[in-house]
DNA sequence: CGCGATTAGTTACATATGCAACTATTATAC
DNA sequence: GTATAATAGTTGCATATGTAACTAATCGCG
């Protein structure tokens, strides 16, 4: 049985993040909304649920809160948001894209898919689908098993 | 024809980097080796191909010149590598582990081949091939198609 | 040769990101 | 009810990363 050697080029870790790399900035078409990864994450959530607070959009990108906090910084800055908070609770924010910020998505969001089919287009729809299962796959199973940071 | 929604969750952009960062950060035991990601990379390529120079490094490793010099300069710090200027070109350098460096890879190695195989486990033999498959291909479709940010 | 164009690698600066400490508010225990 | 703990969000700081400018060396072509 041989020792299974480590090759970087097989290393899925490794696949994993030269793709992404390469993926994330061929969507710099998001450049010419001005705006970041992060703000494009929290406008993509709000323009399909109004009304969350920081933290479920946090939650729901898979983002940290502190860069939750910057993006909802950013966009409010630019006026793509806007923000009340909870009369129940007054330490939970209440965010809401405003029309500009409606606009906005409804301008990348046709970019950002045309480029996904665009990658996607050289995959049959089997493959698509198979590929999908995995990164779901491997998504839970990464959470599940966790950083092996601790011990 | 149902226009195509853009559902953060399910656009593959954002799929691909929840994973990574997951990944990224499980991959953490690299920190009980005091090794940043770029330096495990120059080291695992160095360990398989020695005496390439920065450049080649920068090429096999999907890394730019900047981030390969900044590895560099910490693994030379740590001992871990040693570099001689190319006779011929004395632009070049020539990369080499030293016994230390070798050491070091020899002990991340199995660590980073253990978090890889538990991590594919749920995926059956068939359900890898096509990962890796997919995984060449958008690779492949994804340099094709280029930062859309050049017009 | 010799001078402009290339290439390898480094440095400097500006920006991004992660983590920990902090503020304000609400929930819980007694 | 009051003190303690927990939660939402922000801020500061230290580190990481990307881009562009720079240095040193070689190449190429007259």
């Amino acid at each position: 049985m041989p020792k299974p050697a480590l090759l970087l080029e097989n290393f899925l870790p490794y696949r994993l993040s030269v793709l992404t790399n390469l993926v994330a900035i061929a969507g710099a078409y998001r450049e010419r909304f001005a705006l970041s990864i992060p703000e494009w994450r929290v406008l993509a959530v709000l323009a399909n649920s109004p009304d969350l607070s920081a933290a479920e959009v946090a939650q729901r990108t898979a983002m940290d809160k502190v860069a939750v906090s910057r993006a909802v910084r950013a966009l409010l800055k630019s006026a793509r948001l806007e923000r009340r908070m909870a009369h129940a609770d007054r330490r939970r924010s209440v965010l809401r894209l405003t029309t500009a910020g409606r606009q906005v998505h409804s301008g990348v969001a046709p970019f950002a898919l045309a480029y996904e089919r665009a990658l996607l287009q050289p995959l049959s729809r089997a493959e698509r689908r198979a590929l999908g299962r995995a990164l779901d796959i491997l998504l839970g199973r990464a959470l599940q098993i966790g950083p092996l940071t601790k011990r």
